[in-house]
RNA sequence: GUGGAUGUGGCGGAAUGGCAGACGCGCAUGGUUGAGGGCCAUGUGGGAGACCGUGUGGGUUCGAGUCCCACCAUCCACACCA
């Protein structure tokens, strides 16, 4: 063993003995209980940066513990490798995006494997790779057979500038994140998948994942977003048309005093063309095309809209109310047309005040003047200027009016979502290309199994304009029909990358599979994920997709469990000096950078010891240090064990405590594994478990300057290096061999505690009178409630205390503390 | 606006309703050293003190950083969803 901690030596050293001893490697043992650690594979953009080594720090502290408890450990990784930033790169540097993205792949694999992540490599899967995405191509085959999948046109995010569709999350401010253009809609004919067939499952199953984190759930099911209310018609006055509203709250009927359509409305057209009205309806209409994302957000409650000349014929009380049209009402929300209660409904309230229109209160709210409302009032009450329903509590009028409206055939009780149906296409070349071929015959048909993968050509030109680059091949679109044989064409636009990742945890259980996308069993082995790790941006869009694509497998028979993920945790991001590291406030700290200076186990450590993972990690300079620091004090003290204190001794098997030195370190040893265990299996409270391996280390520290008992000693050093090994693994390895172990410390288990050693002979009582201390104590483990009061009672801070008063009520709980409660 | 989270020393952060501030950083003192660094050790919430201290104000409790209510601040997400 050298004298000095040479980091660099070290981990090298280990990783080439890992990668040549296989350690990783996992194998499927259906007879051993297994544990799934995943963590969220990374785009490979080329370089990793502190977030992704908290990720991955985390996860293999759990995937090493989980080994060493004796699981069956599944703990793989892989590249989310389609996408626009290749595309990019492809534009800007005539690089094609395949080599691109293989050489940042390389780069990251080489920066992971630095990191002494305990990945099995022969799992690793690249979404970009046709051995991948033949797959994903038959996924969505199955999905489009079974009727999930559809093409539909609809208004999506369009840059003019870049001629191109945009993902939402690549319109950011409302621009162009590429160009800066503001972003237009455009109508398109795009793929979608029914995603909201599956919303109450979506919901339903929220309750079944204990081990989710509240935040996450409550996100999701916000932004499925289930609401219960009625569909009610409305008669049009001079029309045979109905106008059909969604409304939560039928109580407030009596009280509509108007009607608002979204701008897209197909009526609106129809009402107004050749009308008196149409001039300023299309104007409307104009303004609301022209507003951009950033106006139509930015804009403050002032409500704007236009009369259309129409009136509606109000269902229960046959009251004529003038229609409106408005971009307050959303035409992909509901039927897009809402009946209007100011009264009731602050967004109404706003529009009636703009419009000078009546507001017409039918609830009776406690404690609100109902002539002079300044605002709505959306709480509960009583019915009133409600007909029959007066004097109802309006929660049970809801029922009612429901029940009344479908009696009359005038409505009927519905439950609407805020969840869209996926888009997926991409008018975009770097992703899997769409297995759907349009024929004039037989139209959408999907190509046959045989034919694939379908794959992306290489005779492409990337210019950044026109349209998607597959269009510039010459070989790609024309083919023939499936169905018919006749001359037909391939669908150009390639799939959003969120599907590539729907399901590449599936994969990983049969990576290699050639025959199909994963083998059922070895699925139902692993499956699902023990504990998923990761950012918790994607808690709506990665985490939802992921949990549809496992329903509609499960539903296909392909997989047994119906949710992916039985664990998830979302870990904190990391900031410097208050805020997010990025290169415009030049905050940003680099992995290799660390790893350069210190190694990768002091940025491991310190990365782990900093904060709880879920909390943001506030980089510190000085933090990284006091890791290292702690680093060195540990080498130190095993290479003083080995050279000094044990040196040629020979060490018993037996273990005797002699005296209280001793019997104070063998607690501290058996406590420290027992923390640990919690912290790092359990609670995944890794800054207390590394805090309680410092304690220890800080007590051998004292004990070696007195009488050392060489086979205590030994104990302390050997585990106090394997408790230590999931945090750090190379310097533990190292050390490990140097105590002269021929195993490595990745095949140990984690060691025992002995609860015989927690059991301490003496304990701190604390005295309080009225809950304020006034003294403590230190009394035999385990006296009596009796014993324990009277000892107190002797003490002469207690007496003083207690003199003059009376003592209403004593309060003894053994082993802690006894309050006097005086008066 | 709605929903969620978080507020503890100079800093990062510990505390199954029971000794607030573990552990680390920083700082201070001493030792080692020719010196510096490093290392080792000790100390480190405030107050001279009785005591006072976990964003503010209430409440529950023998006892509250922890539970409940209201408010303030910060952060995040969604954002006119009828």
């Amino acid at each position: 063993m050298q004298e000095r901690y040479e980091f660099k030596d070290i981990e090298s050293k280990w990783q080439k003995i890992w990668e040549e001893e296989e350690a990783f490697k996992t194998v499927e043992d259906y007879d051993k209980e297994k544990f799934y650690v995943l963590e969220m594979f990374p785009y490979p953009s080329g370089k990793l940066h502190m977030g992704h080594v908290r990720n991955y720090s985390i996860g293999d502290v759990i995937a090493r513990y989980k080994k060493m408890e004796g699981y069956n450990v599944l703990h793989p990784m892989g590249w989310d490798s389609f996408g626009l930033p290749a595309e990019n790169a492809a534009i800007k540097n005539g690089i094609h995006p395949a080599i691109w993205t293989d050489s940042n792949i390389e780069e990251m694999h080489k920066q992971l494997n630095s990191l002494g992540l305990s990945y099995d490599w022969d799992r690793e899967v690249a979404t970009c790779k046709p051995d991948y995405y033949k797959w994903m191509q038959k996924i969505f085959i199955e999905f489009q057979k079974k009727g999930l999948a559809y093409k539909k046109e609809n208004p999506v995010n369009w840059c003019p500038d870049c001629q191109t569709v945009l993902a939402n999350e690549q319109v950011v401010d409302g621009v162009c994140e590429r160009c800066k253009t503001p972003v237009t809609k455009k109508n398109l004919s795009q793929w979608y998948f029914k995603i909201t067939e599956y919303a109450d499952r979506l919901l339903a199953g929220l309750d079944n994942l204990p081990g989710w984190p509240d935040k996450v759930k409550t996100m999701q099911r916000n932004w499925i977003g289930r609401s219960e209310g009625a569909e009610v018609k409305f008669e049009i006055d001079g029309s045979d048309k109905e106008l059909i509203v969604y409304t939560t709250r039928p109580d407030t009927l009596f009280g509509v005093t108007y009607m608002v359509m979204a701008p897209e409305h197909p009526f609106v057209k129809e009402f107004t063309d050749g009308t008196e009205y149409e001039e300023a309806v299309s104007a409307y209409l104009a303004e609301c095309a022209t507003k951009s994302e950033i106006e139509r957000t930015s804009l403050t409650k002032e409500k704007t809209g236009v009369f259309i000349g129409k009136y509606a014929i109000n269902p229960v009380n046959g009251k004529k109310v003038p229609i409106y049209i408005s971009d307050y009402v959303m035409m992909d929300y509901g039927t897009g047309a809402i009946m209007a209660v100011p009264a009731h409904d602050q967004r109404d309230f706003d529009f009636a005040k703009a419009f000078g229109l009546d507001i017409i209160p039918v609830v009776d709210v406690e404690g609100v003047d109902l002539d002079n409302l300044t605002e709505a009032a959306a709480a509960t009450g009583k019915m009133i200027n409600s007909g029959k329903y007066d004097g109802m509590v309006n929660t049970d009028a809801i029922n009612q009016i429901i029940a009344d409206l479908e009696e009359k055939g005038l409505g009927k009780r519905t439950v609407n979502y805020k969840l869209r149906d996926w888009l997926i296409s991409r008018q975009r070349y770097w992703g899997c290309p769409i297995p759907m071929i349009k024929c004039e015959k037989c139209g959408w048909v999907p190509e046959k199994e045989e034919n694939l993968p379908i794959l992306l050509p290489t005779d492409v030109e990337f210019t950044g304009k026109g349209d998607s680059p597959l269009t510039t091949s010459k070989t790609f679109r024309n083919t023939t029909c499936p169905c018919c044989g006749g001359p037909a064409e391939r669908e150009i636009d390639t799939m959003d990358t969120f599907l590539d990742s729907s399901w590449y945890f599936l994969r990983y259980c049969d990576a290699k599979n050639s025959e199909e996308p994963f083998d059922k069993k070895k699925v139902d082995y692993w499956m699902d994920v023990d504990q998923y790790i990761g950012g918790v941006e994607h808690a709506i869009l990665h985490l939802l997709y992921s949990r549809f694509f496992q329903m509609v497998l499960h539903d296909l028979g392909m997989v047994d469990k119906e949710e992916p993920f039985k664990n998830l945790l979302t870990q904190g991001m990391v900031i410097k000096d208050g805020a997010k590291m990025s290169k415009s406030l030049g905050n940003v700290v680099s992995p290799q950078e660390i790893q350069e200076k210190y190694g990768a186990d002091t940025a491991r450590l310190f990365i782990l010891f900093a904060a709880p993972p879920e909390k943001e990690l506030d980089w510190s300079d000085a933090g990284v240090e006091g890791s290292f620091r702690f680093l060195c004090r540990v080498y130190r003290l095993v290479h003083e064990y080995v050279t000094t204190i044990r040196g040629d001794k020979t060490v018993g098997d037996t273990i005797e405590i002699r005296n209280e030195a001793d019997k104070k370190l063998n607690y501290a040893i058996n406590a420290t594994i027992k923390k640990v265990g919690e912290d790092a299996g359990g609670r995944f409270n890794f800054n207390t478990a590394i805090s309680s391996i410092m304690e220890l280390v800080n007590e051998m520290y004292k004990y070696k300057t007195g009488d050392i008992n060489l086979e205590l000693f030994d104990d302390a050093v050997n585990k106090l290096v394997i408790v230590l090994n999931p945090f750090v693994p190379h310097i533990t390895e190292e050390m490990w061999e140097a105590l002269g172990h021929t195993d490595r410390l990745y095949q140990t288990s984690w060691p025992a505690y002995d609860e015989k050693a927690l059991i301490q002979d003496e304990v701190t009582i604390v005295v309080q009178v009225n809950g304020k201390i006034k003294d403590k104590f230190v009394l035999a483990n385990n006296t009596s409630k009796e014993e324990t009061e009277a000892a107190a009672r002797q003490l002469d801070k207690v007496k003083e205390a207690l003199d003059g008063v009376t003592v209403v009520k004593t309060i003894v709980i053994p082993n802690k503390i006894v309050n006097f409660v005086v008066r």
